[in-house]
Parts: C-alpha cells; structure tokens; sequence
DNA sequence: ACCTGAACACCGTTCAAGT
DNA sequence: ACCTGAACACCGTTCAAGT
C-alpha cells in the first residue's frame, strides 16, 4: 500500500559482468552494508531484491546465496540499525533514561524508514538489544516499579517506536493530513460541533504551516512520550 | 514483509464469463463486499486484486472499472469497517468513554487484520467517522481538558489502535515471540543481570502457555489502556 | 566458492475489442 | 455500460550451468 517510487536500480547500461570490471567478489557484509544504504534511502519497503542487486552489479540469486531471503536481509538491516541506537547512562533517574532512549532512538529509526514498524512488530532480534533490556528494566526496578518493571518497559517503548512508524508511513502517504485537515477544518467555529471546532483549530495548523510539519510532529512525539511517562508514574504514586 | 498465504482466488476450474453463467452485472457494492469479506478472511494486505477478481468470477479490470486500484478498495474496505465499532454514548465520563471505544474498536478491528495499521496511519477518511470525533473531543472538553482535547483525543486512540495494528502484523510473524522468548529465557534467575531476569519471567508466560496468548494480549492492551489514560488523567491533576 | 542466466509463478494496471 | 482477454512492466525465489 502506497510504496510509489520503490528502487529498482539504476537505469544505467547493463554491465556483463562483476569478474569482467575487475570488481571483487561480493561478500554478506557488502550486501547488508548495501542493503542498509537503500533503507536509508528509500525506506525498508523502499527498495526489492532485485533493485538491491543491481546496485552491487550482480544478479539477484546472488543476494540468496550470500544472505539469504528478502527477510533475512530486512533482518540485518534491523539489527544494523538497532545497533546504531544511543543506550543512555544507567545512573539516570528512569524518566530520563526512557526520554533519551525514545528521543535517541526516533532520531536514529527515521533515520531508517520502516525499520521502526518491523521493531514493534517482531522484536530486536540481535544481541546486542539485550543490554539495552537489561539496563531499562534494571532502572525500573531500582526505581521502585517492582513487579510492573517488565511490562512497563514494554508499555513505554512501544509508544514511543509505534508513534515513528506510524510517522514513517505517513511520509508515504502526504496526502493524508490534508484530506483529513479539509474535512474538518469545515466545522471550524460550528457552535453545534464543538469538539470538531475544537479538532479544526489543530488542523488549520497542519494546512496553514506545512513547513512546520516537522515540528509538530515532534512536538506531538514529545507530548506522547509525556503522557506515556506520566501513566507509567501513576503506578508508583498509588503504591501498588 | 511476512504476508504468506496471500488469496489468489479459487483453485476451480475458470468458468468461461459471468453472463454465459447467467450471473448479473457486477456492482461497486459488490466488489466492496467481496473485499471485506477477504479482508475478514485474510486481511488486508492477504489478498489480491487479481484474487478478488476471481473471488467475483469476473477479470481484475472488473474491478478498477467499478471502483478503481487497489488503493481506492483498501479505502472502501476500511471505511465500512470504522462503520462497525460502536460509538458510546456521549453522557459517559471521559475515561468510561475512551476506554468504551477502544475496547470496542478493538473487538470489531481485530477481526479485520491490517485496517488498524490503515487507520493510524493515514485517519478514518469516511464522513461517518466525524460524530465520533465531535463526541470524544467534546466529552474532553467537558471533563476539563481545554485546549489539550484535541491532542488527548489523538493520543489516546493513537495508543489504543497503533497497538492493535501490531497486534495484527504479530499473527503474521508466529515464531516472533517464540524466538524472543527463547533469547530472554536464557537469563532467567541471573543476579548479573536483573533486568533480563525479570524479563525473562514475562517471557516464560509466554512460552508456557500458548494458548493463553490471546488473553495475555488482551491484559497488555489493558494495561496499556490504563496507562493511556492515567497519561491524560495527568494533565488534569496539575491543573495545566 | 561465487556468479550467470534463465525460468517460474506471481503482482497491479492499462487498454483495445467485444457484447 | 459492462466485461473479456491480453499485454506490460514489474516482483521474489529457485536452479542448472558455468568459471
């Protein structure tokens, strides 16, 4: 759904072949090195098996053999750019340990279009996230938050990455916010209507400024990842 | 990514034409139908044009002909699904409110794979979805939100659908939790490491018991709800 | 080992031609 | 109007054959 300009290599001649040009054998590491430049690029949709090979100049059965299925270079791209995600001091209070892991981690995966949507969805499938698990469950449990540690650190991180793949696919669709924005910026001032007035006065912003988009989608980021910290607080405030 | 055993239509011999088979003409009502029928059946990216074609025993220009490409169906499909969930009614406390809709919301989503994701990601484009938004902004704007009702509005369904959409996508990817499950399990009982520990406690749950996962999801997206809701509820406790 | 080249079974979309 | 039938430009995967 809506993945319009997906690469398919470049348009340039056909070359015959890699041992002709003098090239080097491919290895994993420059499929997956390959790999990762075109998720950057044009998202991990963005781009197929073919297009991938044509860009390291060898045919697609290539990428199979070194690494394997579609999913298991979307895999490595996963792990790579996980990888590539800050993982904040462990002597932080658990607020901000969880506001620089989600405001680091946003930074990094729309970095990385896709890869956010595939993390929510299976998992940091690499090793190298488990520090990362120890340490923020760790924080909450030092914190006070017993018991609830665990799914807590679920609940937090979950709101903060599905709200970047939700930002992520929206790119594909920019067309969204503004059908969305005319058809309630028309109950702007409706005295009947007040919570579309209410809706239209946030709309008008999305039309009037899109330059600003940017901003405001960080600023709604912030302001989940507010609420979301918030409703996690409330389970240390009632004691239980 | 992982969409497996997408509908490509009946494996029955090709009957010949609609009208030798004394069928009537195909309506967009009926190429609609039919897909929301293959979307309860396989969701929404589990099926093709070319297998909804099928499905009506006419060819795939049937279909664009009638209603247009596949994005046009998609939005169809999800439009008459917003249609299904239950609008609670407008007298009922912002909380009872909000988690009326999202359990609701829930229910009849689930039962349509992949129209959650639609839904967060590009918005409910049907004029139907409009009375629902009035009614939840307006119950915020009573309870004494303000000028945060419309962003509450957002991130509260936000929080409840984008979780059902990775519930969703998660079917699709069986062994995600397994595999998970097994790299955390791994640390059970570790002093060094208290956070994978207590991880790995959740993780045993569900390895144990698999037929459990259903309820397992539910009390997460409960917790979440709560959450959610405790999140906003904040905003009220300042006085801000 | 690594790569070529082709084949296979699919996609969504478009379009002239039929009825 | 509605549908047929085919064509077009793609997919990911597989595999025998070459070097």
């Amino acid at each position: 759904v809506g993945v319009a300009g997906r690469y398919r290599g470049a348009v340039t001649a056909r070359r015959r072949s890699r041992a002709a040009a003098g090239k080097p054998p491919v290895t994993a590491e420059d499929v997956v090195a390959a790999a990762v430049v075109l998720t950057r690029e044009h998202g991990l949709d963005g781009w197929t098996i073919r297009g991938l090979a044509t860009r390291l100049d060898v045919w697609p059965a290539v990428v199979a053999h070194h690494v394997g299925d579609r999913e298991a270079v979307v895999e490595a791209v996963t792990d790579r750019v996980v990888g590539e995600v800050p993982v904040p001091a462990d002597d932080l209070p658990w607020r901000d340990w969880f506001t620089a892991l989600s405001v680091g981690g946003r930074r990094v995966l729309r970095g990385y279009r896709g890869v956010a949507r595939r993390l929510t969805v299976v998992g940091p499938t690499v090793p190298s996230a488990l520090p990362t698990i120890d340490a923020g469950i760790g924080v909450l449990l030092r914190d006070g938050f017993g018991p609830h540690a665990a799914p807590v650190y679920r609940y937090l991180l979950n709101s903060a990455f599905m709200l970047v793949a939700v930002e992520d696919e929206r790119t594909a669709f920019p067309t969204a916010r503004a059908t969305m924005g005319a058809a309630m910026g028309r109950f702007g001032g409706d005295g009947d209507r007040p919570g579309l007035a209410a809706a239209a006065v946030e709309a008008a912003r999305w039309r009037t400024d899109p330059a600003g988009l940017a901003e405001q989608d960080e600023a709604f980021f912030r302001f989940t990842l507010e609420r979301a910290l918030d409703g996690a607080a409330a389970l240390l405030d009632t004691g239980q």
